[in-house]
DNA sequence: ATAATGACGTCGG
DNA sequence: TCCGACGCCATTA
């Protein structure tokens, strides 16, 4: 059989990648870099991968880049989360961005 | 098999 | 702080 067939199976290291995101609790995230490196396998873009095709079943937003941008677009959806979380935020000018130095979750 | 792409990261200017 | 270049790694063309 193909690949085209497993419905419903995801890669080893997508469902790592997914479950570890559903641990982070809230008002707490960590970068792509940290999800890899935590899990010890493929990169910061492998994980950018799976989180763009699996990401929706997660709480995305508390997966964000290494300069605690969110995503372009999904920014207002992100904010609103982190606002309800009480995710620390530092504003930068306009724009308010994730404070990775007082948020970022190391697996504790 | 080579080139280009992507929800990235780090460094230098 | 902002911007560009290079590196990394799997998938796609």
């Amino acid at each position: 059989m193909t690949e085209s067939t497993n419905t419903g199976a995801l890669p080893p290291f997508a469902e790592s990648v997914l479950d570890l995101t559903e641990r982070i609790p809230a008002g707490r995230v960590m970068t792509y870099g940290d999800v890899a490196e935590y899990l010890g396998q493929g990169g910061p873009r492998q994980v950018g991968r799976v989180m763009a095709l699996y990401g929706g079943a997660v709480p995305w937003w508390r997966v964000i880049r290494a300069d605690g941008r969110p995503l372009p677009g999904h920014e207002h959806r992100a904010l609103g989360h982190y606002r309800e979380e009480g995710t620390p935020l530092r504003s930068v000018g306009d724009e308010p961005r994730v404070d990775l130095r007082r948020a970022r979750w190391d697996g504790q």
